[in-house]
DNA sequence: AAGGCAAATGTTTTT
DNA sequence: CATTTGCCTT
């Protein structure tokens, strides 16, 4: 393949990345501008024309799915895939190189990965330990600041000693649970990045090893680097390997996970030798559907800057629905995706992008009626169900007796007669004896420690694991896993449970049989089991089984980054929802919220819908929520209200009564639900319910900036607005 | 030790 | 509203 190949699909901006003589090179890249085009097509030119070997060539993204996106983007234009590249997650990298080093990076050669619910229990654990009482101090919370800190980089010895209890209380229960994951050779996420970095701070020879190694170092999603990844980063740089970071301010939406945005900004500081790269154009949407991107996201002061635009034309308008309520609003979608195919076009071209998960439920339901096909990304995955992390722990345990997390996880699943008391013992005997609890139990069962009937049951579990073990190690991983399922009675203990929820977890678990089954470990010459256990806590298993189907898609904001549909429906733009009401207080999280609605937005190729619900059950009580601050940011004149309401007649028995009743109570007041109305105080507002009639009638209203209000309908004079 | 009922508690998500 | 947690009874 020649240069012109690499080039010519390029516009100018993105040959001048792709062919950058630059030493570092930073991609400001707008949405749908290229991004990982441009990516894929600077490695193929590395390789093509820089004559490196992809050998010497990392690349980094932030999520599992994009790592196989690359890959495959790659060998499409390169032909064959970049043999002995790595490409991977930060973490997935991190993993690799502990894996490779664990005695340099002071671990055991069979580190156990701790994912967030191994976490959050490992930290219950040492509130017990350390007396700590959870009803002050959640759980989560402590969690939480682990993970902070440890997206920080910083660990508990680097903190300042603190005066107020809860900084004291979190250093202090930091401190212990950095002391258990050490006893247990256990590596939480955080802790993979932390060790990682440490782990060439420490062996200034492996990192130079590495420096040596790798000739140019790509990042993807810069702006979602947090500090300690963009330390790992600088570290592996160093002063003499390339690096090329690839991000978008505007769609930096995972703040309040550790991303920091300000190391795209401290980028071309840290790298004065920086070329800095915007690529603006975009090919995705619709000029309207860019004007009214650009629109929101003007609003937000902390920005680097940069205009997108587009050849093509204005497009479709932007559709805004008001919705009567969740229903209406779900029954107005599954409408409109009716439409949508009867034009001819496919289902999974489109999607219904909502703020937070709890809103897909109403919406499932109105395609379910309508008998629309879809599909939900996000919720649970697969690997984080608890039947199948049941299954992973037997699994776990087996590989190693030591594994703590996992053998509470199923000392006593399915049940077996041993209680929270017989575990408190156990725990306490192993924290004194410095063993793990495998031991310990040994020890108790041995030494007679424990009551007669709980020793039984103990020495009953302890035998169990042993008996699965044999015979089965040089099995096929899906027969180890088929055998270890069956015969530690998770399958019988899933389908006694009533309802259909057992049901499905024992399909689950045939799922994950057939997991094992497709599974390739990464050393042919290694037992595939560790392997296959380090993959299922790395990757949580999102990827879709039932991918051939043509369906709807549902998903978060939050999960649609990245993705694009010539049909998006923006569902739930209220006020409290989106932005959530737990981020309007603070000026940098209502940023955030905008980039979400950036990035919302931009998904949409040729057509948009946004709809609100004047009333939505929320927590089992209604609320009514003006219609969200992004929308009125979105200029006038793109948008299209859809005013069905004024026009249908709703058939359902609980929307005509009202209205009957209205034009019942003497003169015409000229009012229906769901009209827009205008106050001489209030303002303006839209007719949600009514009851009485004659002078003692009253509607009630919700308005667009005072909230719903009950009006005695012969004092207020409304006004009927359209 | 296990199962049932009342009370509390609700973002976003990856690894 | 729906799910999870904690207390209380068998």
């Amino acid at each position: 393949m020649d240069v012109t190949a690499i080039l010519d699909p390029l516009n100018s901006a993105q040959r001048d990345a792709v062919s950058s003589q630059a030493k570092h090179l930073l991609v400001l890249a707008g949405a749908g501008s290229g991004k990982t085009r441009v990516l894929v097509h600077r490695i193929a030119w590395l390789i093509q024309v820089e004559q490196i070997s992809p050998y010497s060539l990392l690349a980094v993204t932030f999520t599992n799915k994009a790592a196989r996106e690359m890959r495959a983007r790659i060998e499409d234009l390169l032909g064959y895939s970049g043999q002995g590249m790595w490409v991977g997650t930060f973490h997935g990298i991190a993993h690799r190189l502990l894996k490779m080093h664990w005695q340099q990076a002071g671990l055991p050669e069979n580190f156990q990965i701790l994912d967030s619910d191994d976490q959050l229990r490992l930290v219950k654990r040492v509130y017990q330990t350390l007396g700590i009482d959870d009803s002050r101090w959640p759980y989560r919370q402590a969690q939480g600041f682990i993970n902070a800190q440890k997206d920080e980089g910083l660990r508990a010895r680097h903190l300042q000693p603190a005066q107020d209890p809860y900084q004291r209380t979190m250093q202090q229960i930091y401190t212990a649970y950095e002391e258990a994951c050490e006893r247990g050779g256990m590596v939480d996420f955080g802790e993979l990045l932390l060790r990682a970095h440490e782990l060439w701070l420490q062996q200034p020879e492996l990192l130079q090893h590495y420096q040596q190694r790798f000739r140019h170092v790509l990042v993807d999603e810069f702006q979602d680097t947090n500090a300690i990844q963009y330390a790992w980063l600088r570290m592996l740089a160093g002063n003499q390997v390339p690096l090329m970071a690839v991000g978008d301010d505007d769609q930096s939406i995972y703040g309040w996970r550790g991303a920091k945005v300000e190391n795209i900004l401290n980028f071309s500081r840290d790298y004065p030798d920086t070329q800095t790269v915007r690529l603006e154009q975009n090919y995705r949407s619709s000029k309207n559907i860019l004007d009214a991107a650009n629109a929101v996201i003007s609003r937000n002061v902390d920005r680097l800057g940069k205009n997108l635009w587009t050849d093509d034309p204005d497009g479709e308008p932007i559709a805004l629905y008001a919705a009567f309520n969740e229903h209406d609003e779900a029954r107005f979608i599954a409408d409109r995706l009716q439409d949508w195919t009867s034009q001819g076009n496919l289902r999974e071209e489109a999607a219904i992008l909502y703020r937070s998960n709890a809103q897909s439920r109403v919406l499932e339901e109105a395609l379910l009626r309508a008998g629309i096909p879809y599909r939900i990304y996000g919720g649970q995955k697969f690997y984080e169900r608890q039947e199948i992390r049941n299954a992973l722990a037997y699994l776990r345990l087996l590989v190693n007796r030591n594994d703590d997390a996992a053998f509470e996880r199923v000392v006593n699943t399915p049940t077996r007669g041993i209680g929270d008391k017989t575990v408190q013992g156990l725990r306490e005997l192993a924290r004194d004896e410095g063993m793990s609890l495998w031991r310990a139990a040994q020890k108790a069962v041995d030494e007679s420690l424990l009551p007669g009937r709980a020793s039984n049951a103990v020495a009953g579990f302890l035998a169990l694991i042993d008996e699965l073990e044999e015979g089965v190690v040089e099995l096929p991983l899906a027969e180890i896993a088929d055998h270890v399922i069956a015969r530690s009675g998770l399958i019988d203990f899933h389908r006694r449970e009533k309802g259909d929820r057992g049901e499905s977890r024992v399909e689950n678990l045939q799922e994950l049989i057939t997991a094992c089954r497709g599974f390739e470990p990464e050393d042919k010459a290694l037992s595939a089991l560790p392997q296959f256990l380090d993959q299922a806590a790395l990757d949580a298993g999102d990827r879709q089984a039932d991918a051939g189907a043509d369906a709807v898609q549902l998903m978060t904001l939050h999960s649609a980054k990245g993705l694009e549909f010539p049909l998006v429906i923006l569902a739930g733009m209220e006020e409290n929802l989106f932005p959530h009401r737990m981020s309007v207080e603070e000026p940098g999280r209502l940023e955030e919220e905008r980039r979400l609605a950036y990035v919302g937005i931009t998904r949409a190729m040729q057509k948009l819908y946004l709809t609100f619900a004047e009333s939505r059950q929320q927590y089992g009580s209604e609320s009514y929520n003006a219609v969200s601050r992004f929308v009125r940011d979105i200029p006038a004149g793109l948008i299209e209200e859809v005013r069905l309401r004024t026009h249908v007649q709703r058939p359902t028995s609980y929307a005509q009564k009202p209205t009957v009743s209205l034009s019942d109570s003497g003169a015409d007041t000229g009012l229906s639900l769901g009209q827009r109305v205008t106050h001489h105080v209030f303002g303006e507002g839209v007719v949600l319910n009514f009851e009485g009639n004659g002078a003692h009638a009253r509607v009630q209203v919700n308005f667009d900036n005072e909230g719903s209000k009950w009006l005695v309908l012969s004092y207020a004079k409304l006004t009927p607005l359209c």
